[in-house]
DNA sequence: TTGAAAGCGCTAACAG
DNA sequence: CTGTTAGCGCTTTCAA
């Protein structure tokens, strides 16, 4: 089997429990026997046991990740804020993705409550089931929802400005003049597509344009389903002059329908995305899009998870990230 | 704290080993017993301990997956194939990405350890140091490479074939004519870069055309450096019919800069990818690249590594799966 | 079919 | 500065 600390202390004639605190480095420990206990333990290869470790510390100094979607590259954005600050404060990261699944959402959160995580970062589909609302009611460790919010667990929230965002991409798409737009929208079951529904209302509120349902589609937030929406909406022969989607993946879809159409964007329909992937700024065109500070979403839900483990009494509090709207080559020209 | 079994052994006044078996489904407990523990475990909501049923028994049902980079949706595609298998051997899995560090790939393998994983997936840098070698050597627990290989470990690995899918682009574009193409290759230190090349050079020797080095392009396998390339090997006046990617990414941006340079692809550029992205059918123009099993690679690897961990003595065995190339709108015609 | 006891590898509390 | 003892929650003997 594996070296353990008891063959450490075999070998350097310590007991089990100086060998632990050596190698943890405990500073009531003799430079002498640290210098013996880490050279014996490299010469065998000990490799801790995390596992016996967490088992008798209170922390495990892991952090389970609850994401959403494996095949969005948003998600992996956010992904590398969350380990960054986790590498900082010491923790490693356990992932796993729900695929906007309720069940698999479950799945992993007892799957990482099993494995004594410290605390959870969540991408949460926006169920509102007792079942699913109980499920972090009764959470025993700390959790921060990341870019999408539940009902009831506002303070727990790190958040971007989705209605703001929304909105200002529908109203500059009718201070460029369209009245007709095609609105693609996102999974039903998930806060953004409905945070970005509302927003898109309001600007037409606003505007004092009315908002045809038939003008607004559902997509499951792929780049196939932007591009199948934009084909039947092109056959069916509803009239529009710019697209809003619920993503850029969706964005990329209909890019490619609109081509495929003979139609030229941004001159005959512009476009506009929202998340401003890194591969969005190589599309053809350039996606204008609403920029979410992806990184920073992931390093700030990790950073205030982290102090609520350090300190499992402070309160809660929301953070709500500003959006800001990209100008690049699907639309024309700059901001009026 | 948490519920633990020996809550339940008191609340329905079994012993702590009755309610463990009666949880586990052993079949030598009475269905009365069984009943009874399994509703109180549900009504305490019991969560098992995961940690200290690995600490006790051999297994951990859990398998450690050492990813590449986090940014390029190749490895997400693997990785929901080694998903799906590990699904259905009642495994999870633990995810970890080197971003091509090699002190990233080691700390990793070591972090698994620790957690006492059942065996590893790992997509290596192919750095053949002594140190790097003797990790794998000394691995104390079955692992599989997937998608790359090692010096010395072939046995290993789980391939697709490079070396011939890179001849076949390359061949392809000899057969359209090009003699001047662009070649951007991949990070250095990973093998299918030294794979594809070889594949390049092997198809330039067998048409007895000699392959100029200064059409040779490094790149990190991203599409900024895809779209960097191109535009400075256009600044320099370089010579080039065609251009072969060392990934779909790096094409990505290898379209781009013909576009923003008023080239036409595949009119007077073609351009080759490699991987076949799910994304790489949206591009624009759409994508002829290389099609590499990623599911069934992932998928197949998982499967390996399950039989090596249930069969400790089996032999290890390459595998080399077949790529094939897909032609789409950045090439011109079909198959001569 | 069930229970009692031992111990996985480690750390924390207490002695010295 | 170092050692002894106890025990985390579970599973695996062994015994009944």
């Amino acid at each position: 089997m594996s070296v353990t600390l008891k063959d450490i202390a075999q070998a350097t004639g310590y007991s089990i429990n100086t060998v632990s605190r050596a190698l943890r480095d405990d500073r009531r420990i003799s430079d002498e026997a640290k210098e013996k206990i880490h050279g014996e333990a490299k010469r065998l290869r000990y490799i801790p046991n995390a596992i016996a470790s967490a088992m008798r510390s209170v922390h495990t100094k892991s952090i389970g990740v609850v994401t959403a979607d494996s095949a969005n590259p948003f998600f992996s954005e956010v992904n590398k804020g969350i380990e960054a600050m986790a590498e900082k404060a010491g923790c490693h990261i356990l992932v796993g993705s729900t695929e906007e699944s309720l069940t698999r959402e479950k799945n992993l959160v007892n799957l990482f409550l099993s494995r004594m995580v410290d605390g959870l970062v969540v991408m949460p589909v926006s169920d509102t089931s007792e079942e699913h609302l109980e499920l972090y009611r009764s959470l025993p460790v700390p959790f921060i929802f990341a870019g999408r919010h539940l009902e009831g667990f506002d303070d727990h929230c790190i958040l971007h400005d989705d209605v703001t965002g929304e909105k200002e991409v529908v109203r500059h798409l009718f201070s460029h003049g369209h009245r007709q737009i095609l609105i693609l929208t996102g999974p039903e079951q998930v806060s953004n597509t409905q945070d970005r529904l509302q927003g898109v209302r309001e600007a037409f509120r606003e505007a004092g344009v009315p908002l045809e349902e038939s003008s607004i589609w559902a997509t499951n937030g792929h780049a196939e389903e932007g591009y199948a929406a934009v084909n039947q909406a092109l056959n069916k022969g509803l009239p529009f002059t710019a697209i809003t989607c619920f993503n850029d993946l969706v964005a990329m879809g209909a890019l490619k329908s609109l081509s495929e159409n003979g139609l030229s964007c941004p001159r005959q329909v512009e476009v506009v995305g929202y998340d401003n992937l890194y591969m969005s700024q190589f599309m053809q065109p350039a996606l204008t899009t609403v920029d979410v500070p992806k990184f920073r979403l992931g390093y700030t839900a990790m950073d205030r998870l982290v102090c609520h483990i350090k300190n499992p009494s402070a309160a809660y509090e929301k953070v709500m990230m500003p959006t800001r709207l990209v100008f690049r080559e699907s639309t024309r020209g700059g901001k009026y």
